[in-house]
DNA sequence: CTATAAATTGAATTAAATTCATATAATGAT
DNA sequence: ATCATTATATGAATTTAATTCAATTTATAG
């Protein structure tokens, strides 16, 4: 009597259809534009619906940030090459992040919108807490392959802060790309680039 | 027949008082959670009278981040010696900018707030134009400061991308470190410093 | 064929921003 | 001082969405 199995199944199904829908809207028309009603209506559900697998319109939005959390971290897994030097990783690292913001940027488009410090304080709760969890480890392990990459496994203190501006300065890069209606990156990434390995 | 002149002169006052009061609450309770009601109430008006100031919330928050900027540029101005190495005028630079977003972070908030890509497309008007204008004049004395101090007046191609690049930086450090509730961007800061100027 | 539990519905509620018809106040000319 | 005109200000009404929740439907297991 598998029914429990199939229940379950056909709730994450149901939960993952919402998510796309709400993906297909949100890099639409961007997050604002898009109404819950309207992905309700889009997955052929009614808006009360979305609430029972959903805390919030911005729960939804940060699931997806996470989901591209997961993208960029195979991806930079994938580039992963252990017997390379630090430099080479790293350059590595930073040339699969700015790929990744090119096919992907959209889901920069949620590190900014959803990691304002606004959002700490503005309503009890947006977000779930273990969405929450996951996201801080889902950063940690980017800083993670970033800190392998940059030291080889050596872990000292410096590294952690260089890290850690690594990290923030790629992102800063980024946001401000995307702002700008540029198309783009190659001149600055390279520009990037060399800052970076030029301390490594 | 001064009238005309007192009657622009009172105007102004009254708008200097709905953004000062507008400041002081977003500072206090962050944009979301102050309401125009509430804004208007502080100010003694009504609601609507807002409106005949600014265009919207928006408008407030982006206006004191017009503010923010003539308050960078100034102490940036002042810190910047024409005759000191681009070495040692881009490390004043960027100790003042970071001094700066430690004394006023909430500027920043605006910065990642209002310049999201998302703000582009979101609703007919937002933003005055000129207020568009205005902030797109402020950036860009930014960029042509830092500019100056990296090159010491020799305006390369090549420089155009690397300020471009320090200035994304510097505000993707100062966005991580306001998300994370660090007190301390000390050492992130040094960390920074060494890395940029490793390449000057 | 029930009784129970699970899932869904969608109309009602809530919360704010924004609008606008109306009112008030100031001005300058007579 | 009075009045027509213009500039300001008002605040109740409107609008727009998110979110809630009492009621309904559907599925399950005994």
């Amino acid at each position: 009597m598998g029914t429990k199995q199939r229940r379950e199944r056909e709730k994450l199904e149901r939960r993952k259809n919402i998510l796309g829908t709400a993906r297909k809207l949100f890099w639409q028309k961007g997050f604002q534009k898009t109404t819950m009603p309207e992905i309700a209506e889009t997955v052929e559900l009614a808006p009360g619906t979305l609430y029972l697998y959903f805390q919030s319109k911005e729960a939804i939005y940060l699931e997806l940030l996470l989901e591209g959390y997961d993208m960029l971290i195979m991806r930079l897994r994938r580039k992963n090459n252990p017997n390379a030097s630090p430099k080479e990783r790293t350059k590595a690292l930073i040339r699969e992040f700015f790929k990744f913001a090119v096919n992907n940027p959209e889901y920069f488009d949620i590190i900014f919108f959803v990691l304002q410090k606004e959002f700490g304080s503005t309503r009890d709760s947006w977000f779930e807490n273990s969405q929450i969890e996951r996201l801080e480890a889902k950063e940690k392990e980017c800083i993670r392959l970033a800190s392998e990459a940059v030291s080889s496994g050596q872990n000292t203190p410096k590294n952690e802060n260089f890290v850690q501006a690594l990290w923030s300065m790629l992102a800063g890069i980024v946001f401000f790309w995307r702002r700008s209606e540029r198309k783009e990156l190659e001149k600055i990434m390279s520009e990037t680039e060399k800052i970076i390995l030029n301390s490594i």
